[in-house]
DNA sequence: CTATGGCACGGATT
DNA sequence: AATCCGTGCCATAG
């Protein structure tokens, strides 16, 4: 049997093979620059828009039909719907993926942040003030956002909340500005003010982060456009300089990136390559499948070229057959990324159903061997296709591709369920025990193991907590 | 004596 | 070939 990777289909050379494998593993940011220089250094290429569905912005299909509208409403099938995505609305944001796989523990300056910002403000504040302060920077969480509400200060303090809110007002206008807000909205709101005393912001930008706030994190731009009733161009550049300008996290500007990947909530600017929904949100109908395309259009080999490539002089001729040879091997190159992720997409969103839909508790096991094996493909060839990406969850979550590949996660949140329903503090031994009768069989060393993964205390210091609080 | 974390080894995965 | 992961052994803290 050959393990030929893709000879069945079309004729390929080495070159072209190569250039395949980069495309693979480039994440958007870095695809939408190969193709802009390709586009920018061979003229025998070009950008064609197609038509899009007019309700939900999507590229039509070659038979000019949505491939999300077009389906039948009731269907019963639940194979995934897969396919490509070219959007206008990709705005780059370089080492999201490092630093949602970085799995580099809290920088351990975070403590200082508090004591830090109250340098800053105590000058301005009399004694009562400055503990009002302190209690309030005793409950920022590691983003460098308020977990307490003024009304709640103001009770423990026995002060006025307008007195408590003045004091808040201060601390959200100290380095890094915005900290001590409740929520990312507020704090893109406070640095948007700050920043207007001494530059020019869009207008819109504040409309965009009170009324499209969750549009904005999971870059629904098009649905974002449409809600505010202007144009998918000026959300594209409102998101982007929110993007370069403001952070909603005040902490990390601060003290660097470092984050878990797949913990709480929505991480607001990272840009997804793959973004997996529900069929009209029901989870029993099929998932919706789109692999983001960084640009705004098709790229095809321009015809007209290829036309003038004929009649062109004998002694011209050569150079526009090489341009014409590596645009049509670049278009090639291309479109077999593309079935390449989109096979890969529909088998992994297949295996991966329950996960998807349910959570990590469903993940099952599954390794980029496997897949090759069933997609007939090598083994690299997976690896560099599941690099660098990111996927958006239908809880709009964004993970890591690979985290569909990771062998412990279910039996780590199984852990973790176990743990917090505990009534008492439970030994690594217990947990062994308890995980094996629940089908899963682990050495007690491991379950110390996923444990520190998933920053669970050891049994000793969750009962000195209990105490504790 | 028990519960845990560190180190290092070997096999699987990439 | 390089890296990741589960595990056993051993030292240490409680």
């Amino acid at each position: 049997m050959f393990q030929g990777q893709f000879q069945s289909t079309r004729p390929m050379t080495t070159a072209h093979l190569a250039q395949t494998m980069n495309l693979l593993s480039m994440p958007g940011e870095e695809l939408r620059q190969e193709i802009d220089a390709a586009l920018a250094a061979n003229p025998a290429l070009e950008m064609i828009d197609e038509r899009r569905c007019p309700t939900c912005h999507r590229l039509l299909t070659d038979h000019g039909k949505c491939p999300v509208c077009s389906l039948p409403k009731n269907a019963e099938s639940t194979d995934p719907v897969v396919f490509l995505s070219p959007r206008d609305d990709f705005i780059p944001k370089k080492d999201y993926i490092d630093s949602a796989i970085d799995n580099e523990p809290y920088a351990p300056e975070v403590e200082e942040l508090p004591a830090y910002v109250l340098k800053q403000i105590a000058p301005d504040l009399d004694q009562g003030q400055r503990a009002a302060a302190a209690f309030l920077l005793t409950h920022l969480d590691e983003d460098g956002l308020l977990t307490t509400t003024v009304m709640e200060v103001a009770r423990y303090t026995h002060m006025l909340p307008s007195e408590i809110e003045k004091i808040k007002k201060l601390i959200q206008r100290a380095d890094p500005v915005g900290v001590g807000s409740n929520t990312t909205q507020e704090a893109l709101l406070v640095q948007l003010e700050v920043l207007r005393e001494t530059q020019n912001v869009p207008d819109i930008a504040e409309q965009v982060i009170r009324e499209g706030m969750s549009e904005l994190s999971h870059h629904q731009y098009s649905e974002l456009a449409h809600k505010l009733e202007v144009p998918v161009k000026v959300i594209n550049s409102v998101a982007k300089f929110i993007g370069e300008n403001l952070n909603p996290f005040p902490a990390r500007s601060h003290w660097g990136d470092v984050r878990q990947p797949v913990d709480e909530g929505t991480d607001v600017f990272h840009q997804p390559d793959i973004i997996i929904n529900c069929l009209n949100d029901d989870p029993s109908k099929a998932l919706v499948v789109e692999i983001i395309m960084p640009t705004s259009g098709t790229l095809q080999v321009n015809p007209l070229f290829k036309q003038a490539v004929k009649q062109a002089d004998e002694e011209k001729k050569p150079d526009l057959k090489g341009d014409l040879e590596k645009a049509s091997l670049f278009v090639k190159c291309l479109q077999q990324r593309n079935h390449t992720m989109e096979r890969l997409l529909e088998k992994v969103v297949n295996i991966q159903r329950d996960y998807i839909l349910n959570g990590e508790k469903y993940l099952r096991p599954v390794t980029r061997a496997q897949i090759s094996r069933e997609l007939e493909v090598h083994e690299s060839t997976i690896s560099r296709a599941v690099a660098n990406k990111a996927v958006q969850l239908p809880n709009k979550r964004i993970v890591p591709l690979a985290a569909f590949f990771d062998r412990s996660m279910n039996i780590r949140s199984e852990l973790k369920e176990i743990v917090e329903n505990e009534s008492s503090p439970l030994s690594d031994s217990d947990l062994v025990e308890i995980l094996s009768k629940r089908g899963y069989d682990v050495a007690r060393r491991t379950v110390a193991k996923y444990r520190s993964i998933e920053g669970i205390l050891p049994a000793h210091l969750r009962k000195a907590m209990l105490r504790g609080t």
